[in-house]
DNA sequence: CTGCCTTTGAAGCCT
DNA sequence: AGGCTTCAAAGGCAG
């Protein structure tokens, strides 16, 4: 686990973010020269925000892509609203459904963030804000079991989850070392660079201080400042209060602090015997053990760029293709990511970046390790059929090019995502991970640019470029921004020509024997491009196979060996895919045809 | 009810 | 060191 840098307060440079980010090396120095002045507005911002909630408010309302969604999100919270008055005759504290109390608070999504209050939660989310406070204490089984609905039992291990706040913003939400007395995170500070960590609670050991929940009611620090002498998590909330209490804002659901509200990230754990009901699980391990074990929290691991991107993206695919099935939709958002420029793709693992930093500050004892083995193991299926696979190497037959790296895009090529004016990172977000939310904006202003530069001659007036714009939206490099114009809320020029996406993405689950199973040809071995520039996606369609687009791929979880050494009995799904979408099939033939 | 599917990336494990 | 495995999200679907 890598260790803190000494608490200088700046550690963007930690061991683990050098190596997993080294390629951003050069790139932290241009941007250091070149937005010196966005990270100072950034941080300033952060400590600001809060206080200027009530007028950003106005601001970050039409960001909002989907006004009408809001609409409905509004009166269902007033419904909520109403009967939450009337069960508790006015009182702030609301019991939930899920657990644990909610706190009827406005919108932080305006005062933490747009990252907070927009594309982060999909539609049916945002009714329901996605503030956690910190963890006072840890839930017990208990409490899990008590609650109503708030666990979602993923491979045994029960997330603790509000059913509609899925994925809070893991920088919103991190709850921070509840569970690790001694992590002092001396030198996480908002200073740090870190803007996002005015979404993060304080320290539970600075909660505890706290006489009563109300105490943090307008007028009061919510928290006291912790070790960094900083609590813009208290000052958004305490904004946020006073909009309450002002009567600014709609109300809108929270959970209270006097509960433990665990983060999406922290998960109970409560292994069970597979198979066997809660109350009667049988101990896996030593009760000893496993008490340990019970009372240790599941932190989830920080997510990646690809993981924030289809946080991001799924809703925006799912709106655009009706299509429900995850699996579908992340063969589509694996073929966007591709797709996308360098750019975009860097601003994701910049925030993927933080996340793993913000998230190795607030919890500095965990590692993956931790979570190893808690899910429940998956079937050797893939690797052990490429074993079987008579050439396993030829996976890299339809190599052409060398393997994109897995890793962030090279820098070098690029202008910091900080660096561009436009970018929304140097817009003072203070949920910076987030910042890609007000992407519909600078989006927008991209797409102009792009557009202003691209080629004319668009694959999007093939037949297959309703294809191509939502499968890889970024192909050619016009392409990418046409998608980005899709994303930006506004129909896109070519969303009126998109069917049902009929993506044909498996064989069905046709019993995986690892013939089948190998016939799952990866969506993008068609189309998405090797290295993923821009311009190289242009070819996507040319070749029908490519290589895995990352090392581990190319050897665990490469899904084609039978269609490696079949290729042409199983047709590439990406070829299922263009016909099909050629012929604009309904979603509902989808799976015919590939029977 | 549980696990699979499907994607990419990070990180741990293993040889 | 390099290859392999696991996990992170998500929701439909199959067993």
């Amino acid at each position: 686990m890598p260790q803190l840098n000494g608490g200088d307060g700046d550690d963007l440079g930690a061991s683990d973010e050098l190596i997993a980010f080294k390629d951003e090396g050069e790139l932290e120095e241009k941007r250091n020269v070149l937005s010196d002045r966005d990270l100072d507005d950034v941080k300033s911002s952060l400590v600001n925000e809060s206080e200027t909630n009530s007028s950003s408010d106005s601001e970050q309302s039409d960001r909002r892509p989907k006004p009408s969604q809001d609409l409905e999100s509004r009166v269902r919270q007033s419904q909520l609203y109403q009967e939450a008055l009337r069960r508790q005759d006015g009182a702030l504290f609301q019991p939930s459904p899920y657990g644990y109390p909610f706190f009827m608070i406005p919108d932080l999504g305006n005062l933490c963030s747009p990252y907070l209050a927009n594309g982060a939660l999909t539609p049916s989310v945002r009714p329901y804000l996605p503030f956690q406070w910190p963890l006072l204490d840890v839930p017990g089984r208990a409490s899990i079991r008590d609650s109503a609905t708030p666990t979602h039992l993923s491979n045994n291990v029960p997330v603790v989850q509000h059913p509609h706040m899925p994925h809070l913003h893991p920088l919103l939400s991190y709850s921070p070392e509840a569970f690790s007395p001694q992590r002092a995170s001396p030198g996480f500070s908002p200073d740090a660079g870190l803007s996002r960590a005015a979404c993060y609670p304080m320290s539970p050991s600075g909660m505890a201080q706290i006489p009563h929940p109300l105490g943090w009611l307008p007028g009061q620090p919510m928290y006291p400042l912790g070790a960094g002498g900083f609590s813009p998590a208290a000052l958004a909330m305490n904004a946020s209060m006073s909009s309450l209490v002002s009567g600014n804002f709609p109300p809108r659901l929270v959970p209270t602090p006097k509960s433990s509200i665990p983060h999406p990230a922290i998960v109970t754990t409560v292994k069970q015997e597979p198979g066997v009901s809660g109350q009667h699980a049988k101990p896996v391990v030593e009760p000893q053990m496993q008490k340990e074990d019970e009372r240790k929290p599941h932190i989830k691991k920080p997510l990646n760029a690809f993981m924030l991107y289809m946080r991001d993206e799924r809703p925006k695919v799912v709106a655009q293709c009706q299509v429900k099935e995850s699996a579908t939709i992340n063969q589509i958002l694996g073929q966007r990511w591709h797709s996308l420029s360098k750019e975009q793709q860097s601003k994701y693992y910049e925030m993927a970046r933080k996340e793993r930093l913000i998230h190795s500050k607030l919890y500095p004892g965990w590692s993956a390790r931790d979570n190893y083995g808690k899910r429940k193991k998956r079937k050797r299926a893939k690797s052990e059929t490429q074993i079987e696979t008579p050439s396993s190497g030829s996976t890299e037959d339809f190599s052409p090019q060398p393997k994109r790296p897995c890793g962030p895009p090279d820098f070098e090529e690029n202008l910091s995502p900080m660096s561009q004016p436009h970018q929304p990172v140097s817009q003072g977000t203070v949920g910076h991970s987030r910042t890609h939310h007000a992407q519909p904006h600078s989006m927008s202003h991209l797409t102009h640019t792009h557009l202003s530069q691209a080629s004319p001659a668009s694959s999007m007036d093939s037949p297959a470029t309703p294809t191509t714009a939502l499968a890889s939206p970024a192909a050619p490099a016009p392409t990418h921004t046409e998608h980005i114009h899709s994303y930006s809320g506004h129909a896109s020029p070519y969303a009126e020509q998109l069917q049902p996406l009929s993506l044909t993405t498996k064989p069905h689950r046709s019993h995986t024997s690892p013939n089948t199973q190998g016939s799952t040809q990866p969506l993008r071995t068609s189309a998405t491009p090797g290295p993923s520039t821009p311009s190289s996606t242009s070819d996507t369609s040319l070749s029908p196979f490519q290589p895995p687009s990352s090392p581990n791929r190319a050897t665990s979880r490469s899904t084609t060996p039978t269609l490696l050494s079949q290729p042409f009995l199983i047709p590439p799904k990406s070829a299922i895919l263009h016909s099909a979408l050629a012929q604009t099939q309904p979603l509902s033939l989808r799976r015919t045809n590939q029977l």
